[in-house]
DNA sequence: TGATTTAGTTTCACATTATGAAACGATCTT
DNA sequence: AAGATCGTTTCATAATGTGAAACTAAATCA
């Protein structure tokens, strides 16, 4: 009879609209609200308040203290929260290290993470140097592409890392790539034992990459740091030796601001 | 014609209730969503799927990364997930004791309420001294994972602690994981018994966990508060000891904050 | 490059589902 | 204890949400 759509591509679901009406009612002033008052200030008809407001508050949107009566804003809200904030956390983490490393180092600075099976970057700084190396923020990859999901896949169960494999099979990049599946896995085993990962053109001809994993307070490995340099600026063993360090430090150190604890 | 009304005061609103499914879909792993994943996942029809999603969206509760069409959790979850944040009267009951922890005894010093069967991190001291919201806050865990969760458990009805386990089995973290379900009684029991939980390595290696239950007015158990830190640094039984009894002092205050009387 | 598949959008007829007036119960007020 | 206020439950009604189908856009393939 009446259509759901408005114009410009809005929907709008009664029940929905009203429940979230109902979630407005609630600021950092008014933290807690009655029944009548959530009927004064959303026009809702007393028993339909009620039933969204039950709705909500059996999902933990909202919680009742038994006594008073009286509602508050859920758990539930709490917790959907701290997804959206942690989603900043990480860049904000890592923001200040990368600006030093960008600094110490004049390499590019990435900064990624795994998202549904594929390394997205969550953050960079440009280098110095002339050659630019193509990483968009929020771009996506195959895992094995670069150093920074090579150093995240290295810490996936094993049936992870073979299923990804399996969708997106290795490809050669550069000359130097990885193809064959046990030299990936042996690869993935240095990572580990290493703490780091150091690469010579494998992504990039020409580009040395070093990377190092972040992990959080679940002691999970939930990102990965690493800079990306010319070969020719980076010819003595002594140099790479440097650079690892850094990366080592500074990737730790984003670790312990996740609250990560070294032992 | 049918009623709107469960058994046990429970009133479903099928469109909200949907709704919320689909915000259900978001979570500190999959952070990213398309609207086919989410079809797949609530088992939603596409249209009804897309109109709740569009609806959410525009109330900013999701957001959709216009080039990938990709759906996140939106800034207006994070506000409101701050508002429950800052009004947390657990948390700000405990606040104190936390600081005084974190100093006295350097540790990380965690708190935790029971969720939808979950443990979720309310607030927490990093054992570096600096008081901050970090990534963790918010975050999920099976109950009998840490601490805090078997704390909680203690409190539970047998009936519940063995329908949990069935829905969440125990499994081996480290080598000292406690798996056997009766043995996890025992531990259960013992918590009752000494009113605080101390566990060795059972999360998370090397790491010692003390924690003690918190409970309100209502005389149930809330909360539980521990504290972890690193067994080298707490090598002899009477500073375990020492360490158990701030917690179980501490613990008490914040029940009794919160209108517990004891006795 | 065009062909094929997959994902996202819009329409619209239909009946399921949300609605709210009214009556009832529970608390608070004096 | 009587009156007033607030919360809960019922139930008849039609307004509202629904989803199959058709359509368009965007990947992916060959």
């Amino acid at each position: 009879m009446k259509l759901k759509m408005n114009k410009g591509n809005i929907y709008k679901v009664q029940s929905l609209e009203r429940a979230l009406d109902i979630l407005d009612c609630f600021n950092f002033q008014d933290r807690e609200m009655r029944l009548t008052e959530v009927v004064q200030l959303t026009g809702l008809n007393k028993t339909t308040a009620k039933r969204l407001i039950s709705n909500l508050t059996a999902r933990g949107y909202l919680k009742q203290d038994p006594r008073s009566k009286r509602y508050q804003l859920g758990l539930r809200l709490f917790e959907l929260g701290g997804i959206v904030f942690s989603s900043f956390s990480l860049r904000k983490a890592a923001a200040h290290r990368m600006n030093l490393l960008q600094r110490t180092t004049g390499a590019t600075v990435l900064l990624g993470v795994m998202m549904e099976d594929q390394l997205v970057y969550v953050d960079k700084r440009e280098g110095h140097g002339m050659i630019r190396i193509s990483s968009d923020i929020g771009w996506r990859r195959a895992l094995h592409y670069g150093m920074l999901g090579m150093v995240l896949m290295a810490y996936l169960t094993p049936e992870k890392v073979r299923d990804i494999l399996k969708r997106y099979p290795l490809e050669a990049h550069t000359p130097y790539s990885i193809t064959d599946k046990n030299a990936f896995s042996l690869r993935l085993e240095k990572i580990r034992k290493d703490g780091y990962l150091s690469e010579r053109g494998e992504a990039v001809e020409g580009i040395i990459g070093i990377a190092a994993p972040i992990r959080d307070y679940s002691r999970q490995v939930v990102a990965a740091l690493g800079v990306a340099l010319p070969i020719p600026q980076l010819s003595e063993k002594e140099d790479v030796q440097r650079i690892v360090d850094i990366i080592k430090i500074s990737a730790d150190a984003v670790s312990s601001d996740l609250g990560y604890l070294k032992i």
